[in-house]
DNA sequence: AATGAATGAGCATTCATTCAT
DNA sequence: GATGAATGAATGCTCATTCAT
């Protein structure tokens, strides 16, 4: 299903669960890039990267974004470019690192109390709200993932990081009988984060129009009943 | 989540109705472009969309195939490709209207019973199924639609016979008491179809592996939980 | 100036002079080419000829006048082109020389008196005229001219058949003393030519509007003077 | 003959008119073009001009002349053509504006005297010799002007710079009697530049030969007599 | 003779990347 | 480090000409 479902993801229901148990990614992959510039050349590097973001949303298209429009929106010379990114692929999967990270974090629920269902519809809000923020460039990851390996990988993995969190609430809730034990936590965790993120996909950047509550709604009263969720 | 969704898209419940009630496209599209084409042109067309199709799939990529991969696979000159296509993407076009209706077509539950559980479990057998067996061509398609507004559209197209379908079912399960009657029927549609196609998009584009199963069998339940069915 | 004069050409003089002394070319050229057609293919040549024709007109370019252009004109078959014709230019070459054998004809002067005077009223009159009603093929001519040597070649011959004429007039005038003796006879038919061949160019080709009837006056009057031609 | 006036153009007796009242185009056109451009880029831009020129004439066609000719001939890469031009054509729109200026300039008699026919002895001299050494361009422009619109625009723009400097003096020797009032000043314009311009084609374009001092002789006696010009 | 499909050389243009200043 | 000019490989498309039927 959805292109977004494979970059950023869905809901949660991880609870007690270390929040950020696996920030997938996160930006600490860039550490060595980073190091050994001058204040200077950290300055140049970041209008780079916001002059990028800038004008891949304003292509609305990855291939057609040129690393002249980047380096005319950030205020560069072209060269410097180069400078700083191997390539247009390099200086976007950062970009891309960064925004999945965001919803990643963004879609980590804070609700804390111990209502199953409350915790779903608080996830999915959270983070069907975080997608409708980064519906530009999630347009244009979910080009890049189809286009190169290496974003379907960067994708996937984020997927993954809800999933997992989501699997092991899935546990924990069957375990406690809890909800419907007949059912595999983890296809059901891949299932519903399916669900949730091509849904944001569908709204946010395919356009389809939806009522706010009603689709929020909807959710996550299919997310609890398909759960078989009790009380207690 | 998926651009799978996008594009073709998931399981059933279509019952009794006409089973095929809206063809979306078809192959009909293309009378035109056939019409007056003698024996000898219609071959060597033929030979274009067929070597098209094992040239996308060889090179796996929309972008990085090339009319001269597809001429070269085709086994035809060069200019022949402009004599029966415009453009790769009118071609492309014309190839990915066929994929899409032969999954919405195998995508169509033949089940006659009157037990719904059963019937999505068909429908989603039989879509996933066809989405594994047309799992290079989506790969293509899915770049095709993250790339170009005109297979973004088809791709929608596409969905949205799949869900108009299913929303009948659920209005009509919703009318006769025998699902959860608090549930907006177009938006489950919606939702549940995001699930399925992106599971498909998941399982069989991205790779991820379940067992075969397994993961029917719990499709089928979360389906089945999600709307409340009731036996009668 | 004028293209046009280049290609055809101007005005008269010729006198008693056999009228087509120097019949340019002249469509006899193809004789070898028609030798052998049955009536059939005659008749498939002359719809050739005759679809050329039109297409050039509507397209107003030699260059952008394709062959599938010409035997859609022509209602004939691509590959009946090249059964009749080595080229396009070759057809054209055809078609020019036709053309510019009629203007040839028309813009020699049937004035059958003996004043010089009336007599270049008459060939300019004759000239112009036929150069307005062959502005369309005139316009195409050139391009060609301007593009191929053999056509420049033609033009060049078609262009002398007027000078050698109105050269000869001239120096019978002179001899006669009906004319400045003073003047090169050869030369100053060459230049009056120019102006003639270049007037039509730029009035009917260019567009440059002119009063009919003042612009022939005019041009009399400037044969005239310059010649200093005499009464009697 | 005359693709020759219809671009630069011919003679003068611009007299104690401004020499170069309307000087049409001027080099100053592609002030904007230059502007921002670094010594460096407009040296290349230079070697462009320069060599596309060359080019040309080594060709000695417009349309024969290939991008990669040009780049070629100047010695830098295919991808600086782009950089410095939107295309041949604009390359080449500069180089005639260039071209037809010079022309223009240099056919602007120098003549300060009041002697009508020695002026026009004067200006037909200096247009014809500027005429012969700018031959090879004046052949590609021709082509060009035969071919596209804008450039037959470009050469009516500055055959009427000479045509209303030529009138603006057939009128005053008009007004003075010095002249046949009874010829139309501007049509007389018109036809007599018609004359030397495509004198000056046919001579060194078409490559018809003249002895040079009985040529101009000619010219002059043909404008002298024709206009009827009287000594004071 | 007629037909129209097949052929492929030819050319303009783009754009990521390199490099001299 | 910054600059922006230079580079040239890559590729889509056209269209005259050929050829099988």
């Amino acid at each position: 299903m959805a292109k977004s479902t494979r970059t950023g993801t869905p809901s949660g229901l991880e609870a007690a669960s270390a929040p950020d148990a696996e920030p997938p990614d996160s930006a600490l992959m860039n550490a060595d890039a980073l190091a050994g510039l001058s204040a200077k050349g950290l300055r140049t590097r970041k209008r780079l990267l916001e002059g990028a973001r800038s004008a891949f949303e304003k292509k609305g298209s990855y291939v057609e974004t040129r690393i002249s429009d980047i380096v005319k929106e950030s205020g560069v010379a072209y060269g410097s470019f180069y400078t700083y990114f191997e390539s247009k692929e390099a200086l976007f999967y950062e970009l891309a690192v960064e925004v999945v990270h965001e919803m990643y974090v963004e879609g980590t629920s804070r609700y804390r109390g111990d209502n199953p269902l409350e915790r779903i519809d608080a996830s999915n809000r959270q983070f069907l709200d975080s997608y409708r923020r980064h519906a530009a460039m999630m347009t244009i990851i979910e080009q890049a993932a189809a286009l190169y390996p290496e974003f379907r990988a960067l994708r996937r993995r984020l997927r993954q990081g809800f999933v997992d969190r989501i699997a092991a609430n899935f546990e924990r809730l069957s375990s406690a009988r809890r909800m419907d034990t007949s059912i595999d936590p983890v296809i059901a965790a891949h299932a519903l984060v399916s669900m949730t993120d091509n849904f944001g996909y569908l709204w946010f950047v395919l356009g389809e129009s939806f009522d706010d509550e009603k689709a929020l709604t909807t959710l996550t009263q299919l997310w609890g009943n398909s759960l078989g969720l009790r009380r207690s």
